[in-house]
DNA sequence: TTCCAGGCGTATC
DNA sequence: GATACGCATGGA
């Protein structure tokens, strides 16, 4: 990590890094591209302009405080991510996981954020859940916190147009506003009993809390079984994860999710004539 | 139009 | 424990 002040921002020069593959890679939601390819986004009720210029990125609009204090930690600026990838080169699909997509990098988000985030994402589209979480942010002027959330009905919610998660919404709101399932104190469990933590709350099962102890807590150990998971799974990976995954299975399963994703795109193997899907 | 989505709750066996 | 089914909504 190397910066420099520039104007009212930041000029980043970061290795491994490239915006569209960390910011639209399905782990975070807040984040728009502009026209000129810029993206503005928002964490934690900060918001943020960080586009590419030259080899370097400008985060503008951002005092060096704000960037030392709160997007070096966000964006994961201290894990050197070149030695990652090397040491999962060792395995031919990750090796080619990670020269398909090199800039992916797991953003450390908040918590909160995270559980909101995964709640709206089951049985539903990325596109459709960035615009669940547009649609919940409008109707607050902000992202709300639980609190904010719990002392609504459900109709309130209906402009979010959430469906059946907003039951799930307003559960995991109280939940957390009312100190039965609280963030800061998962942070230390087992992933075995942080998990059971967060599946008290309604429309968080399995999936859901494994992606927000790997989003949300930075539980990098973690490998959400998503739909693509499994295709990866049965894929490539039939008697498990390779060992140079070990410990930081989470951000190897980032790299994949997104290999595979453009693999059917671009149907370089038709997996639905050999994989059972569940 | 139909299919299905970064799943989960519930019923049933 | 496993398996089947419904679910709100809308992108593709």
């Amino acid at each position: 990590m190397e910066y420099a002040r520039e104007g009212n921002g930041i000029l980043l020069r970061q290795a491994d890094f490239d915006l569209d593959e960390t910011l639209d890679c399905g782990q975070a939601f807040r984040w728009e591209k502009q026209a000129d390819g810029s993206y503005s986004g928002a964490a934690m009720n900060r918001s943020l302009q960080i586009r590419k210029r030259g080899d370097c990125f400008l985060l503008e609009n951002t005092a060096e405080e704000d960037f030392l204090s709160f997007w070096a930690d966000y964006f994961d600026l201290k894990t050197d991510y070149g030695v990652l990838k090397q040491r999962y080169a060792v395995d031919e699909t990750l090796y080619a996981a990670t020269r398909y997509a090199g800039g992916i990098r797991l953003l450390r988000q908040d918590a909160w954020e995270a559980l909101v985030s995964f709640v709206f994402s089951q049985n539903n589209h990325i596109p459709r859940i960035k615009g669940m979480i547009a649609r919940l942010c409008a109707l607050f002027g902000h992202f709300p916190t639980a609190k904010e959330i719990a002392v609504q009905s459900e109709d309130f919610f209906a402009p979010v147009r959430a469906g059946f998660r907003t039951k799930y919404l307003l559960d995991a709101a109280r939940k957390v506003a009312d100190g039965a399932v609280q963030p800061d104190r998962i942070q230390e469990l087992s992933i075995h009993e942080a998990r059971a933590e967060l599946m008290q709350i309604k429309g968080v099962g399995p999936k859901v809390a494994d992606c927000v102890l790997l989003y949300g807590m930075h539980r990098v150990e973690v490998i959400p079984m998503d739909v693509w998971m499994k295709r990866v799974m049965a894929e490539w990976y039939p008697d498990g994860f390779p060992d140079c995954t070990m410990g930081t299975e989470g951000i190897a399963q980032q790299y994949l999710f997104h290999y595979i994703r453009h693999c059917q795109s671009r149907q370089v193997f038709s997996y639905k004539e050999t994989i059972p899907l569940a």
